[in-house]
RNA sequence: CGGGGUGUGGCGCAGCCUGGUUAGCGCGCCUGCUUUGGGAGCAGGAAGUCGCCGGUUCGAAUCCGGCCACCCCGACCA
């Protein structure tokens, strides 16, 4: 591939719409053009890249035994009706109309359409198991579009999808995917750790996250040296000791005045943040609960809803606190609460003797309180978030806390989908059974930022080898010499013939402007041809390491191909 | 959805506060000559409804109002 027959577009200087090093090195080596927010479109080299992690990823899937196929992009609504998804996916689901009006929704996900195929193809044991993947652009109108592709409204996915008759068969099928993305993701070069995960609107049971390591990661996880991971928004909070207050007989009303917020009631008190219950009321349904978590955590919305099996739960408005406790915001508390009302406490607070709490008056605070004998805690549940320090759940060391790109999730669906949507088979007796499900997503087009997240230097882009769009940049510095070029074009033809993807600069440009491209783009390796070609020389650069070697120009493609390992 | 910021040739910006001929600068682009190992030099040239709509004014990139788009932060804590 000459270069000057390409269309490379690279930027000297950073767009400003580009926050992340990713992004803007996306944007600058011509690999992505935006149209606009969250809609990227992947030009010539773009694709490359793309094709090839493409490439990666259906050798595995095929090697794992799944079969490709290709779904429509066009769901008709009624299918998320059926599913019970239309409300999950909210605003999230692009929708549009046909000429007759009816409603169609862009894809962000196949659950529902191979679930209809199953129930109509498969009807017996005997043709399960079944597993089944493409690569597809996805639709989801994100709330916020950012960093480039990363998070795109218009994205392209690798889906997978499969069906068993017994929840053996699909724990057998989720650990070889989960070694088919393994293998994806070492094979491009990239870090990464396995998670334990929320499923959000995917449902299911169990489902883990691969996480690509990264600083601008939008993922938060804990992990520990024993190789236990998991996502924030999923780990449970363990502490080896909990604050021991002093409990009194019977507790204190104390004044506080205007200490509404635990900062201030812990400055006013002298009792550390975490010795004060933060005691919050949820509306669930029709009823009010109070929720206890101490001071110094923050409630996890996931698992409130989790517990309380309730998506639609939410705060009590400052005016129904008051009904509710009889005193205003900031001074609740879980003593003298009206009976029917719920005491929900994380299981952290068991660890707590001698509570400071709300009074449900203003400014108002009870010290020395004790759980059982000043009220009752009705049950004990995960409700906080982790943090970095809490203990690890396999072997009780601190966990420490990283940023990932979540590049893929594996889910194992049960029978949500099939039961919801009366997709059944039959079994060896003649009996009807919903679908065990699993589900594999892999974001294709994440990827190619993940991997430059983890793979640039102050130059630009490092490409591993396996996912570079070019094994090799021919650099020829004087285009006008007829020596420089007659070796630039037979290296060319050379490393070609032994199966290398090579690009040569062939624009005449001033040497650095080459150097600069060259750096930027991130091609693994380089060779220059210039001046000591007279001696039959040139130079090969490694991009990664920074070697530079003089090699003779007969020995110059057997070396690179020794580096570049290529397979074909 | 809330908060903050930004819209001026392909890219990065100035001009706006204090309204006034043909709207500037750098990069890039085109032509010619020179140059050729880390973003070259000289000469000439093309390219902008100043995001959109409306208002104020003799006159609007500039002031006022509305809208739109894009970027960033937050998506919740008592």
């Amino acid at each position: 591939m000459r270069w000057s027959e390409s269309c490379i577009p690279t930027l000297k200087e950073n767009p400003r719409e580009a926050e992340i090093p990713s992004h803007m090195l996306m944007l600058r080596a011509g690999l992505i053009k935006k149209l606009t927010s969250g809609i990227y479109t992947f030009l010539p080299t773009g694709l490359r890249v793309l094709k090839k992690i493409e490439r990666i990823i259906r050798e595995e899937m095929d090697a794992a035994g799944c079969q490709e196929l290709l779904m429509p992009i066009l769901h008709p609504e009624e299918i998320y009706a059926d599913s019970g998804r239309l409300k999950s996916f909210g605003p999230e689901l692009f929708k549009l109309r046909d000429s007759r009006g009816r409603v169609f929704a862009l894809g962000p996900t196949h659950e529902e359409v191979i679930t209809l195929i199953a129930r109509d193809e498969m009807r017996s044991y005997r043709d399960l198991p079944q597993t089944y993947y493409q690569i597809l652009t996805k639709f989801r109108d994100e709330i916020r579009p950012r960093y480039g592709v990363m998070r795109a409204r218009e994205f392209i996915m690798k889906d997978a999808y499969s069906f068993h008759a017994d929840d053996e068969c699909l724990d057998r099928m989720y650990r070889r995917i989960e070694k088919a993305y393994r293998k994806i993701i070492e094979r491009c070069g990239l870090e990464y750790v396995i998670v334990e995960a929320e499923s959000g609107y995917i449902g299911g049971n169990e489902s883990h996250e691969f996480m690509v390591l990264a600083d601008n990661g939008e993922d938060m996880l804990l992990s520990c040296m024993c190789g236990y991971a998991v996502n924030l928004e999923k780990a449970s909070a363990r502490v080896s000791d909990g604050f021991r207050g002093e409990p009194l007989d019977p507790y204190e009303k104390i004044s506080t005045p205007g200490a509404s917020t635990i900062e201030q009631v812990s400055e006013f008190l002298g009792v550390p943040d975490e010795g004060i219950v933060k005691t919050l009321l949820y509306k669930t349904g029709e009823r009010n609960v109070a929720v206890l978590v101490p001071g110094d955590r923050e409630v996890n919305d996931i698992k409130l809803v989790r517990v309380f099996d309730d998506p639609d739960i939410r705060f009590l408005e400052p005016f129904e606190i008051e009904e509710a406790t009889g005193g205003p915001v900031g001074f609740s508390g879980p003593v003298g609460l009206p009976e029917d009302v719920e005491i929900v406490a994380d299981t952290l607070i068991r660890d707590f003797e001698g509570m400071v709490a709300g009074a449900n008056r203003a400014d108002t605070h009870l010290k020395g309180v004790v759980a059982g004998r000043d009220f009752e805690i009705g049950r004990f549940e995960d409700l906080v978030f982790a943090r970095e320090g809490d203990l690890c759940p396999d072997c009780g060391r601190g966990l420490a806390l990283s940023r990932g790109i979540e590049v893929g999730h594996i889910f194992k669906l049960g029978t949500k989908y099939s039961s919801s949507m009366n997709a059944t088979f039959l079994d060896d007796k003649g009996e009807s059974h919903p679908f065990i499900m699993g589900c594999y997503g892999f974001g294709v087009s994440r990827m190619v930022a993940a991997a430059i997240e983890q793979n640039f230097d102050k130059d630009g882009i490092v490409w591993p080898m396996s996912i570079a769009p070019f094994h090799v940049l021919l650099l020829p510095l004087n285009t006008g010499d007829e020596t420089v070029m007659n070796a630039a074009l037979k290296l060319e033809e050379e490393l070609a013939g032994v199966g290398l993807e090579v690009l040569m600069d062939d624009r005449d440009l001033s040497p650095g402007v080459k150097f600069k491209d060259a750096d930027l783009t991130g091609v693994p390796l380089r060779i220059t041809i210039g001046r000591k070609i007279k001696d039959g020389v040139v130079e090969l650069f490694h991009r990664k390491t920074g070697q530079v070697d003089d090699v003779a120009i007969d020995d110059a493609a057997g070396k690179v191909l020794e580096i570049a390992g290529i397979r074909d």
